[in-house]
DNA sequence: TATAAATCGGACTAATTTAGTCCGCGTTTA
DNA sequence: TAAACGCGGACTAAATTAGTCCGATTTATA
């Protein structure tokens, strides 16, 4: 359990490369697909993400692709994981109000709390933890 | 996304509704879910896994049910999820050594680290925190 | 200026996981 | 001995995740 999904995997091993080449350079999705040996279409939709999310920018037409935009010491992977993936918590309650068994349940509240404790462990793990 | 599932859920609900009881009482799974409105057979599911790992006692026969065995200020978070779901890992590499591109994975070193830390952290919540 | 290389994003299918149900069995109470 | 309970395997349904396809737009360059 706890997994992030394969798309938010394949953007940050982009990222991470992406971090390792010259400061500005241009990367594009089938370089990256192929280099890391993951689907094209898939990391396409996860680059589309992130730029759409202002960590990286696009450069399109021809020679086009992607590049660096953010100094991921200042994302948090709180804030990356919510972009990527949705809301970050243990339970549909913290999110949404409308539970079916809202009335009768009994763990709602030590559970978001635990659910803020957990989001603020993830504030404090920047993205460049992961990509440097 | 980091959501428990259901059965988790549903054997949180019924621990912390057991706990509420005298101590050394038994309940039975109908009850449970009538009470909470949750559906009796996955919570009998629920019931089972956590009287084969011990965290409660079966009675069994008619009158039967459960009652609770163990003391939740000393079981964490991470031992019963782990048991409840299966390894808290953020990626399968954690668990499984046989990722088709390991060869090429460059983000494996550091969210195996920042797994170790989740794991911590989720260590040092007892099931009691959320249960009383 | 035509072509090729690139992103964009919606629609779609396939695979996997989660949720929920069913049923025949053994145990115990009354 | 019948009814009330847990046991656990097999099953179906629903939801989520993974992966693919395609037509459109943008831009470099031959």
């Amino acid at each position: 359990m706890m997994k992030i999904t394969k798309k938010t995997e394949y953007a940050l091993i982009a990222l991470k490369y992406m971090q390792s080449l010259e400061s500005g350079s241009v990367a594009n999705t089938t370089e990256l697909s192929e280099r890391h040996s993951i689907p094209r279409e898939l990391l396409a939709k996860a680059m589309q993400q992130m730029a759409r999310s202002g960590f990286i920018q696009t450069v399109s037409g021809a020679k086009g692709g992607y590049k660096i935009n953010s100094d991921f010491t200042q994302i948090s992977m709180d804030s990356f994981l919510e972009i990527m993936e949705g809301p970050l918590s243990l339970v549909i309650c913290t999110e949404e109000h409308d539970c079916p068994i809202q009335e009768s349940c009994n763990i709602s509240k030590p559970l978001n709390t635990i659910n803020a404790k957990m989001k603020l462990f993830f504030s404090n793990i920047s993205l460049a933890e992961i990509t440097s």
